[in-house]
Parts: C-alpha cells; structure tokens; sequence
DNA sequence: ACATGTTTAAGGCTTC
DNA sequence: GAAGCCTTAAACATGT
C-alpha cells in the first residue's frame, strides 16, 4: 500500500493547525525561514482545501505568527528587499511537537517575559541595522565619520541594553559602516568573521564592520538551530493504512 | 490600494 | 467544570 502523500487530502480539511501547517512550511525550507507569501504558498501548493477562503485561513495563519511565540519575525537582510519579513521556529520551540508529529503539539511554546524582551530589542536592533545598512547604501557615501570606540557597539545582554536598544544599534551601525571596506557575503557568520590581517599599516584601512554583539549572537544561534534541523524531520502526514 | 502584522474577542473542542 | 488549544472574525496599524 502506497503511503498518502499531503496532496492525497483533496479537498477535504488537513488534520493539521494552522501552527503545524507552518511549521511544515518553514522547516521545508532550505533556511528554515520563509516570508509570509511563501508560507501561504506552501499550503496552497499541497492542500488543495486550502484555495478556497483564502482570506478566512490567511487571517488565521497571520494571527498565529503574530501570536505564538513559537515564531520569530526575522527582518529581511539588506540584500533581499521585499514585502514583509521571515518567519522561523524559535530555536526553543523546535520539540513543540509531541515526537516530531505535527499532528499534535506536546505544550505552548511560551517565553518568559524577560526572554521574550530581550528577543524583541535584538531583532528590533537588528531590523535597524538593516535600515542603516540600506540608508547607506542608497546614499552618496559620506566622508567617513569619526570612529567610536568599540566598547561602546558590544552592549551586554539584558536590561543594561535599556534605554532605546534599537536606536542605539541604529546610531552604533550607522557609525560603524565604513565608506569602503572589502565586500563580504551579508551573512551574521560572514560579518562576524575578522577581517584579513593587514600586510602593512599604510595606506589606512577602514575599521572592520561591527555587528551589536548581542544581535549577532541571536542570529548565529537561530541560524545554527535551523541549520541543524534535517528535513526528514517532517513526519509523513497520515500513518499508513494497515 | 493592498499586503502584512498586531491585538482583542468569542466560541468550539479536547484534556485533565 | 476548568484550563488550554485552536479557529475565526474583526478592527486597526504599518509598510510597500
């Protein structure tokens, strides 16, 4: 007996919640992160139920990103401009699911307040940097500013990071960029890697760009979670028929 | 204008 | 029955 594949649902209603449903969509995904488009593209391609009422169960999907915290809004990388931004699996959440099935969740994924907060400044220092990144790549460069001392771009974790996070790591990255620098993939692992030894002090090289400590190490850790998720990982979506 | 994102509210269903 | 999960609706804000 053939096992049902996800299309053999027809138009009947997946046993799926618009949670799992997700969560599929975004582990199937090579970055495990997809925009809000592709989620909705991913159902539509392989639940037929799914195309009808489309505004009723987008509303719905949309309402579960925003309210689970199992889901973690990722601001678009400079390099990819486009509507809306990422959706992926907070690293925590990836055992949500009862064994791996989706069918059914094991708990709430909920943070605590304090976790939830200081996610909340690191993607929003994050989403800055993205903004600076583009506002300066959109502008004539500027002669290049004086130069802050480091110490100041590497905030602890925490409440110490109060009180503007994101306009402080708006301010420190916009400071930071400088006018001319080797190019480098946009990747957190390509930025955070140092730059090339100098061969000789002359002529004056730039100071290496600096992303915030504390959003890097968010980013890095998200990345190395999603990275480490194997896509055999989704269960099949009906046990076989005995 | 339209897509995206947030929030609140309410009702059904399941589990303990 | 209470609590938690899920779905749906709706209003509103924001971004492209």
């Amino acid at each position: 007996m053939p096992r049902p594949s996800r299309e053999s649902y027809g138009d009947q209603k997946p046993p799926y919640s618009y949670i799992s449903l997700t969560a599929m969509a975004i582990w199937s995904s090579p970055e495990r992160m997809l925009p809000l488009s592709e989620i909705y593209r991913f159902i539509t391609d392989r639940f037929p139920y799914y195309r009808r009422n489309t505004q009723r169960w987008q509303n719905s999907l949309r309402h579960n990103l925003s309210f689970n915290d199992c889901f973690v809004k990722v601001p678009r990388r400079p390099d990819r401009p486009g509507k809306g931004a990422y959706w992926t699996l907070h690293p925590q959440a990836f055992d949500m699911f009862e064994n791996g099935s989706l069918l059914r969740r094991r708990k709430r994924f909920k943070l605590m307040k304090d976790d939830k907060d200081s996610l909340h400044a690191e993607l929003a220092a994050l989403a800055s940097f993205n903004r600076a990144f583009l506002a300066r790549q959109a502008s004539a460069p500027p002669p290049p500013p004086p130069m802050p001392t480091a110490s100041l771009y590497s905030p602890p974790l925490g409440p110490q990071l109060s009180p503007e996070p994101a306009e402080m790591a708006d301010t420190a990255s916009m400071t930071m960029l400088p006018r001319e620098r080797p190019r480098r993939a946009f990747t957190i692992e390509a930025l955070l890697q140092p730059d090339a030894p100098r061969l000789s002090p002359s002529p004056p090289q730039p100071p290496p760009l600096l992303v915030p400590a504390y959003v890097a190490r968010y980013h890095a850790e998200l990345l190395a979670a999603a990275h480490a998720l194997r896509p055999c990982y989704l269960p099949p979506p009906l046990l076989p028929v005995a």
